[in-house]
DNA sequence: GATAAAGTGGAAGCAGCGTTCCGCTTCAAC
DNA sequence: GTTGAAGCGGAACGCTGCTTCCACTTTATC
């Protein structure tokens, strides 16, 4: 959706066929991505996709590219599912039923997982999906922090770290949804004001992760 | 300590220098492998040390070697740890403490959270090891939970994944130590019996977290 | 100190993977 | 149908990182 619209008008629109392999690329990449993380090959995602190397690397002129596209679309579902989890009545139902959601998400996404962690190169068009995706999952704390629902003293930063890390454990296990489910609700129960015991440190802000993924992947680029 | 004892007897002992270099490339292998997880490679391993590459190979014939070695070193820190802490008095803290230092060193040794997470193959002395890990996990949390000081419906298997997620993340987000006891002082809350609601699926047993991971590493080796 | 064995550094070899290139095929406009 | 452009597959290329090899240096013994 975003590699092709370079084309400003009076062109000739993709052809037909051009147009169906993109999209298989694009789900095999998905599949692949999900399974192995970074470690999916070029090849074995033409493979996948039932087409050469030479048809991968046209449509996505590098691996990034294709990664980003990935991506992108992971933030997007991310942000639909807030809005909808927003939608709800009830402030509680509403932030557990989102938090369920995301780490569905990262956990079907295993690259999404270990981007949203220490990546920080992300596609413009991603990186307005993020802020949304940031400003929802503060909403959808702060309201159920409002209601009385969630203990006060984390952030919303606090919750996307505790969650990444609990579905990024399950997926790369490869344990089930079942699994994953379980442990989100035991974190659940951490984040409930009955449980609450002092906790060490600061919340953490948002400008924090960022200044954090920054010197790591100045570092350490892998 | 592995690889140079296949000397029966009435052999030389290991050159000075030898030893000495062999020391310092372990030393230098941890740290960049905490930095970079699998990342690291054998040349920067070298540079660190400051040794040749064809050094570092000598001493361990393969990246696997190293790896293994330190992974071994991990697991027996772990196990001391545990020790440690069994020796208290007072179970809740026993487990409280233990945890922390568990998360501790999965924090510190990038590469050992993904490993416990990810890779089956593993050296002989590693495997008593780990089995002497989970055997000391299994009493910390049973004498917790006798004392009524950790809700009964979670196993030694949740514990060490649960706590495995947020010492991976906030590893690989690079964060620092009050982070990361923050998180675990949140997941802690979580598994207060006072906390818990009733969770979905069923406790998971240490057979079931092998047959996942030799499910995963069959089928994509990474 | 001389000597032989042990150890060392780094260049060369090799393998895996992303990217490029080009002759051939397929589509679609006429 | 014909034709030209668009798309395709996969071999070839280059880069990066693990491993091997060997001429040279260091150690320890006599």
């Amino acid at each position: 959706m975003a590699t092709r619209s370079s084309t400003p008008l009076t062109e000739r629109p993709q052809r037909a066929d051009a147009q169906r392999n993109r999209r298989r690329v694009l789900e095999a990449a998905e599949q692949l991505f999900a399974e192995a993380g970074n470690g999916a090959t070029i090849e074995g995602i033409a493979k996948r996709a039932g087409v050469g190397v030479g048809t991968v690397c046209r449509h996505f002129p590098t691996k990034q590219a294709l990664l980003d596209e990935v991506l992108t679309d992971s933030f997007r579902e991310i942000v639909a599912d807030a809005d909808e989890a927003l939608a709800s009545a009830d402030p509680a139902t509403a932030f557990e039923q989102f938090v369920h959601r995301l780490a569905a998400q990262q956990a079907r996404r295993r690259l999404l997982a270990e981007q949203m962690a220490t990546d920080l190169e992300l596609p413009p068009a991603a990186v307005e999906l993020k802020k949304a995706m940031r400003a929802r999952i503060t909403e959808l704390l702060e309201r159920a922090q409002a209601a009385g629902a969630v203990r006060s003293d984390i952030s919303p930063a606090d919750t996307a770290m505790l969650f990444a890390g609990v579905a990024q454990i399950t997926a790369v296990s490869g344990a089930d949804a079942t699994l994953r489910e379980r442990y989100v609700a035991v974190m659940l129960d951490g984040l409930r004001p009955a449980a609450a015991t002092p906790l060490p440190g600061k919340p953490l802000q948002y400008r924090d992760v960022d200044r954090l993924l920054a010197r790591r992947s100045r570092s350490a680029s892998r």
